[in-house]
DNA sequence: TAATATTTAATTGTGTGCAACCATATAACC
DNA sequence: GGTTATATGGTTGCACACAATTAAATATTA
């Protein structure tokens, strides 16, 4: 239990803590859903699921990760990954093998149709960004306070 | 397909289109995620998951509503919402009973239990900002442009 | 009033998300 | 070499999220 008289919320009234409309949280969350349902139908015409977007993009940045840097670049474990990257695999995008040097680890590898989706995935940012209603400036200023917070829950 | 002429992201050059870190997706997806974990295990002396307790929340300001008041507060559906309701109905904080005036209508109401747990619920949102390691204004600035985000993204 | 449309919740199926546990492989130590 | 500890990925079980469909009740209209 972590000592709460330095709360930033110490002493509000009892209707405004749990007031739905001024959780951080549910913000957050909520926004993330209504995020994911925009991205939905863009990346539908890539056959993809939104969190299998993700993996590609990490995979188009470095190629031939294990499944646990996957995990550490995306803050998911391998329990949501390894049902994930089958799916990708099925579909062809990626394929996976096991390191020569310690057989434990997975090698998780782009396919020629993995790499060549990321040509048609150019479009799926600059069409989403049309609907953020959020100017340049004003995205990077969420983006900068977003990671700030991440890394701070991050820690407990 | 909308016009992409009028993208924030326009002309910006295709590593940084699909760099993962400076997707504003990727930020709001995985700073929920963490926002979640910091809430699970204070939301487990409850015996709560966090949707759960954004029902309660909806409940605690407004009792007796229907499944389709609540999805349109949380913004999820009665896909989501009917498993979860049974869950709580099984822990006994919450009970269901048909309308009366209109059968289709399922309405959800505290019972006893479900109104006792709010006392304890106070204390998880002052453990919880703890832990965001924000200020109370930039708590509100986030949260402001987070719901100006999330209108923006649900007309689409 | 009978037929049709609409509203509402439940159901089903797919795909995450994660804790807990397990199996295996490597490393470290004696 | 043999024992123990650690690292890694897989498996299982539970709980969302949501699209699509179904079923039932109500409202509307011909």
């Amino acid at each position: 239990m972590v000592p709460t008289s330095n709360s930033p919320l110490a002493g509000l009234p009892d209707d405004v803590l749990l007031n739905l409309d001024q959780q951080l949280c549910f913000a957050l969350y909520s926004a993330s859903l209504s995020m994911t349902k925009v991205y939905k139908p863009l990346l539908a015409q890539l056959k993809l699921t939104y969190p299998q977007y993700l993996v590609l993009l990490v995979l188009w940045e470095q190629d031939a990760l294990t499944v646990n840097a996957l995990g550490q670049r995306l803050f998911l474990d391998s329990g949501t990954l390894t049902p994930l990257l089958k799916r990708l695999e099925k579909l062809d995008f990626i394929s996976k093998k096991r390191a020569l040097d310690d057989e434990r680890r997975v090698i998780v590898t782009l396919t020629s149709a993995g790499k060549k989706l990321r040509d048609q995935a150019l479009q799926v940012p600059i069409q989403v960004s049309c609907n953020t209603g959020c100017s340049l400036p004003e995205m990077q200023s969420l983006h900068h306070q977003l990671i700030k917070l991440r890394a701070s829950l991050g820690k407990h």
